[in-house]
DNA sequence: CGGCTGCTTGATCGCTCTCAAATGGGGTGG
DNA sequence: CCACCCCATTTGAGAGCGATCAAGCAGCCG
């Protein structure tokens, strides 16, 4: 078994390294390769889970059919958290779409930890709480502004979560395709292409299948922004 | 003084009368009448509250000037809690649409409370949560659906959260524009007029001036479903 | 009673969805 | 290593929902 590393994770935030061995003794590791789910909207809920490595992607269905994605998972963050607010099944689908690894625990020796640590669970509730703001920015986004905007502001989002440089720009490092890009800002495929063809001809961006470098981030600002201040050679 | 009524508050579940007595020491009483804002969007945010009586309603202006509700608040939930994950400023208004009262702490005291009573950080975090799943919830609206389906919807949780049976329906009991339903559900106010006035003209609700009364709820769950099955004599 | 604020209603415009079809890249299996 | 097939992407045409602009109307409060 090897050593306990640290967890620079912001769940475990002024802990002594003691009580984090312990509360990472509780744990149990789930390695998911690229392509697998953590798990599925309507299974029943009974672990949540820390990202340790890789990427996962949130994303929901409605009754008439139509998907959304809730968020991309990165490097130290909760997912399927649920079961801390009483949900009994995932409303959601975890799906790597890397090669991942997490740490989970289940219900009740989660509660024990945040009752025996109460650092935890005021950690967690920072972190549940920057959901929620992020959340609102994009509900506000959605609601107010046009659909070059938010494409705009998302991939400035990945830029900052996932973005690794190349030559030429930053790439977001993970496969992400037109149809996710479209149901993670609430419009179409076709819509999103259109878009990106646009700003490809502008060499803003450079793309190609399930895969975005973006040359020049400050000019998507400018669009997020809705400056118009962004004029193209 | 007057002696401490156990509050019946999901925030102080699980707790022990003393601790709760301890807990509520440490607030400070904060009465609004309506109209008058707890604080607005930019103040620097020093507390967070707790609603004991009245209704609030949390707002935010986007740079360009638009303006969308965030959510209204009712008895026993949080809000202004952006401290607790490390807000500087408040991102939001709330504004008392009826008189109101509040129990307030300032952070610094709320973490401490926290720290020595593990249940209300596990409390606070099951709050957040579920407001997270809310917000979700309503962007997964926005994004699928149409105008009409949302104001059903927005319509439903207003009867539910502060319904008031009246002769010939359910009363929302706080005053509520056509303006507000609209930057409730992501849209204009004409589009909402437009659409209650629709709803007034088939007897299914009943409404004046910054007052909707729901005379057949059930009706309005068929428009949110998109079920077509309500058929107007 | 007058003015203000909120509500209604009409007309038009345009962003974005929808439907349809063609194109192309990449991975897999032979 | 190559060919094929599937899936992602591109692009066009058209329609429609809802925003925007523009008046007019009506409660309500001072």
């Amino acid at each position: 078994m090897p050593p306990i590393i640290v967890e620079n994770v912001r769940l475990f935030q002024s802990l002594t390294a003691s009580s984090l061995q312990d509360v990472i003794a509780a744990a149990e590791p789930v390695p998911r390769e690229k392509g697998r789910a953590f798990f599925r909207q309507g299974d029943t809920a009974r672990k949540l889970f820390i990202l340790r490595q890789g990427r996962v992607k949130i994303s929901q269905t409605t009754a008439e059919g139509h998907q959304i994605v809730v968020r991309y998972v990165g490097f130290g963050e909760l997912f399927g958290c649920v079961l801390l607010y009483g949900g009994r099944e995932y409303p959601a689908t975890a799906l790597a779409v890397s090669d991942c690894e997490a740490l989970s625990w289940d219900h009740a020796s989660f509660v024990k930890m945040m009752e025996r640590y109460p650092r935890i669970a005021i950690n967690a509730l920072e972190l549940v709480g920057e959901e929620l703001s992020g959340m609102r920015a994009r509900y506000q986004e959605l609601a107010t502004e046009r659909v070059e905007q938010r494409v705009a502001r998302a991939l400035l989002r990945l830029v900052r979560q996932a973005g690794k440089k190349v030559e030429g720009g930053v790439l977001i490092e993970f496969p992400l395709s037109r149809q996710d890009l479209g149901e993670l800002t609430g419009t179409t495929l076709h819509t999103v292409s259109r878009i990106l063809s646009v700003w490809e001809n502008e060499g803003l961006i450079q793309s190609g299948r399930k895969k975005i470098i973006i040359c020049h981030p400050h000019e998507l600002v400018s669009i997020a922004e809705d400056l118009e201040a962004h004029h193209p050679k």
